[in-house]
DNA sequence: AATTATTTTGTAATCGGTTTCATCTTTTCA
DNA sequence: TGAAAAGATGAAACCGATTACAAAATAATT
C-alpha cells in the first residue's frame, strides 16, 4: 500500500503541513519535529508524490530537448551536458527526438505550453509551437540550429567565422580548387558556413565555382554521393570543406573506395570534431565545436529564463577552434 | 491568464466532467455536445494539464531510461528506437544518463517508486533502488547489461554465443594467436563474451593464454592502451577479438601508429556494429547487434508490464550476425 | 507579571483534472 | 403507449501535495 503525506503525519504526530515543511522548508522547522518526521520519512520510505507537488506548486520540474536525432553524435554530446547541469540544479529531462518531424516538434513542443515542463531546448530550426494565443513566450533556449525569431535566446557558435577558417585553412595550404559539401540549404547552419565559404574564396580572389557546392543533409550517406558527384567533376576539386564531420567521413570513404589518397590527391576538412573525427584514418582536420560547453551553456541559461531572469545577452556566442590532423595538406604539384 | 478545463467549460455550455470525457473517452459524448466541446476547446486553444490528471489517474505518462553513456553510439541507437515506441504509445521518456554512478542510477531509479514515471528500462547492471520496502517490483526491464535478479525481464542478444561466433570465424580464418580486448571483470556482458571466447578456444584446441587477455572499459581509449600492451608481447597475437567496436576502432588506431597493416599483419573484430564501423579503414568485422530491435523490444515489453500484463518469456533474446568486413583475414604465412 | 512580538504548528483551501454516482433523456420493446 | 433499459450529462468527491491564514506556543520587552 502505498504511503502519502498523511501516513507519515500521523506516524510522526504531526499535521502534514509540518511534514511537507520538513522536507522542501526545513528552516521553518523546530529542531525537535523535523528529527520526528525525518524518523517517520525514514520509517515508511515515504517518497512525495510529484504530481500533488506540481498541481500545486504549477511547477514540472522538467525540461524538454527537442533535437533532430540523439544518434547523432553533435548532439548526443550536448545532450548529455544538458541532462548533467538539468539534473544538478533539479531538473529532469524529457528526451524529444523529432527524426526531422514537424508533428513530432510540436508534440514535444506542447509540452511546455501544457506546463508539463517548465522549459525547452531546441536545436531544430523552428519553433515547436505556434505562437498565437501565446501572451508571452514560454523559457525557450535554441542552439545548433538558429530559429528565426529576435526573442529567443540562442547558444551558438559563429559558423560564418568557423567556414571562414576552414577555407582560410585550405588556401593557406595553396588550395584553390577547393570544394564544399553542405547541408540542406534551409538550415540557418548551412546558410552561415555557406556565407563564410563564400567570402573565404572571395576574399582570396578564388572564383565561386557553383559545380563545387554540393548539397548534403549532415550525414555520412550524403558525404558519401556527394564526394561520387565530385569525382565526376571533370575538373576536380583540390580540397573539400564538409559541413559536417559525418559527410567529411562519407566523403574520405568514397575517396577510399575510388582509390584516391588523403590527403596526397584530396584534402578533407569537417566540422563539428565529433570523437571519431580522430580516429579516422587519416585523422580528420577539422572545425571544432565546443559541444560540452554548448549543452552546458544552453541548461544554464534555460535555469536562468526559468527563475524569471533575462540572461544578459540574448544571443550567446562560443568560441570554436581549427584543429589540423591529417586529413589536409598541400595540394599535389601541378594540378 | 491560463485556461482550465472549467473555462472551457463553461464556453462550451457543458460541465467540466463532459469535457473531460470528450477528451479522453469521446465515445461516451454525443456528436452534437463533442462538437461544441471542441469548438470551445479550439478556441481557447485549451491544453489539459498533466500533473491534474496524473494526480487522479496514478499514471504518469512517463518511463525512465537508465544509461551510463547516451554519447555511446550503442546506447544512443536504442534510447532512439525507444522514444519512438514510446512517443507512438503516449508515453515521454525521462532521460537518465548516469555516467556510471550509483548515486545518479539511484536518483533515477526513484522515480519510478515515486510514481513520477510509470516504467523504467534499465542498461546498467544493478537495479537502481532497493527492493527493502517493496512488496513488488515496478514495471522495469533490463537489457545490455544483464541485473542478477530472476524476476527483472530482460531483452538481451545471446553474449556468449556472440563471442563464439566471432571467434570461431578467426579460427576458421586459421588464426591460434587470438588476443581478447573484453569490458570491465564486473559486467554480465563481459563475463559471458569471455566465457564464450574461452569455450570457442577450448573447442578448437587452443591452449588459453591469459597474457592474450586485456580489460578496456569499451571505451576508445581503453582500446587503444590494450593493443599497446598486446604490442609489447614477445608473443604477439595474430588476431584481436575486442568486445566492443569503440574498443576495436581503439585498437586499430594503435596499430595504424604503429604501422601495422590491418588485416595482414592482425586481424580485428569487434562487436557491436556501430554505424562508423563500417566506415572505417579497413571496414571493421563485426558481430552487429539488433540495436532498433532491442530498443524497440524493451520499450513493447515495458508497456505490457505498465498494462500490467506478464510478457510471455521473463528473458527475450535476439538474433544476432557475424558481418565479415576487412578487418578480418587469414594470418601471414609464417607466423 | 503582563503585554507584545516572534516562532511553530495546524486547519483548510487550493491546484486541475478524472470518475463515481445520481439524475435526466432517449431508445427499445412488449 | 408505457415500462424498462440504455445513454448522456452534471454535481461533487477525489488524487496528494503546498501554502495562506489562524491559532497556539514560545520568546522578548517593558
Amino acid at each position: 500500500m502505498k504511503i502519502g503525506i498523511k501516513d507519515v503525519a500521523k506516524k510522526a504526530g504531526v499535521s502534514s503541513a509540518t511534514v511537507s515543511r520538513t522536507l522542501s522548508n526545513p528552516e521553518l522547522v523546530t529542531e525537535n519535529t523535523r528529527s520526528k518526521v525525518m524518523e517517520a520519512v525514514n520509517a515508511t520510505g515515504y517518497k512525495p508524490n510529484r504530481f500533488g507537488a506540481s498541481l500545486r506548486t504549477q511547477k514540472s520540474g522538467n525540461v524538454v530537448v527537442v533535437m533532430p536525432d540523439i544518434t547523432n553524435q553533435v548532439n548526443a554530446s550536448i545532450i548529455r551536458a544538458i541532462e548533467r547541469e538539468a539534473m544538478d540544479a533539479g531538473y529532469s529531462v524529457l528526451l524529444g527526438d523529432t527524426q526531422n518531424s514537424e508533428e513530432r516538434e510540436r508534440h514535444y513542443g506542447e509540452m511546455v505550453l501544457s506546463g508539463q515542463a517548465d522549459g525547452i531546448l531546441v536545436f531544430t530550426p523552428r519553433l515547436p509551437f505556434e505562437l498565437g494565443n501565446l501572451t508571452k513566450l514560454p523559457a525557450i533556449v535554441n542552439s545548433c540550429e538558429e530559429i528565426d525569431h529576435a526573442d529567443v535566446c540562442k547558444v551558438t557558435i559563429d559558423n560564418e567565422a568557423g567556414a571562414i577558417t576552414a577555407v582560410e585553412h585550405l588556401i593557406s595550404l595553396g588550395h584553390t580548387k577547393i570544394a564544399a559539401i553542405k547541408g540542406p540549404s534551409l538550415t540557418p547552419s548551412t546558410r552561415d558556413r555557406l556565407a563564410g565559404y563564400k567570402k573565404a574564396l572571395q576574399k582570396a580572389d578564388i572564383p565561386i565555382d557553383e559545380k563545387y557546392i554540393i548539397t548534403g543533409d549532415y550525414g555520412v550517406e550524403s558525404g558519401i554521393a556527394a564526394m561520387e558527384k565530385l569525382l565526376k567533376l571533370k575538373s576536380r576539386p583540390t580540397a573539400v570543406f564538409c559541413f559536417s564531420d559525418d559527410m567529411a567521413i562519407g566523403a574520405m570513404n568514397t575517396l577510399r573506395e575510388n582509390e584516391y589518397n588523403i590527403p596526397q590527391d584530396m584534402s578533407i576538412i569537417g566540422f563539428d570534431d565529433i570523437s571519431y573525427a580522430s580516429l579516422m584514418s587519416p585523422k580528420l582536420t577539422t572545425i571544432k565545436q565546443p559541444l560540452e560547453a554548448l549543452g552546458r551553456q544552453c541548461m544554464k541559461t534555460l535555469l536562468k529564463l526559468m527563475k524569471g531572469q533575462q540572461p544578459e545577452q540574448k544571443v550567446m556566442q562560443l568560441p570554436f577552434e581549427l584543429v589540423v590532423r591529417q586529413s589536409t595538406a598541400a595540394p599535389k604539384a601541378g594540378t
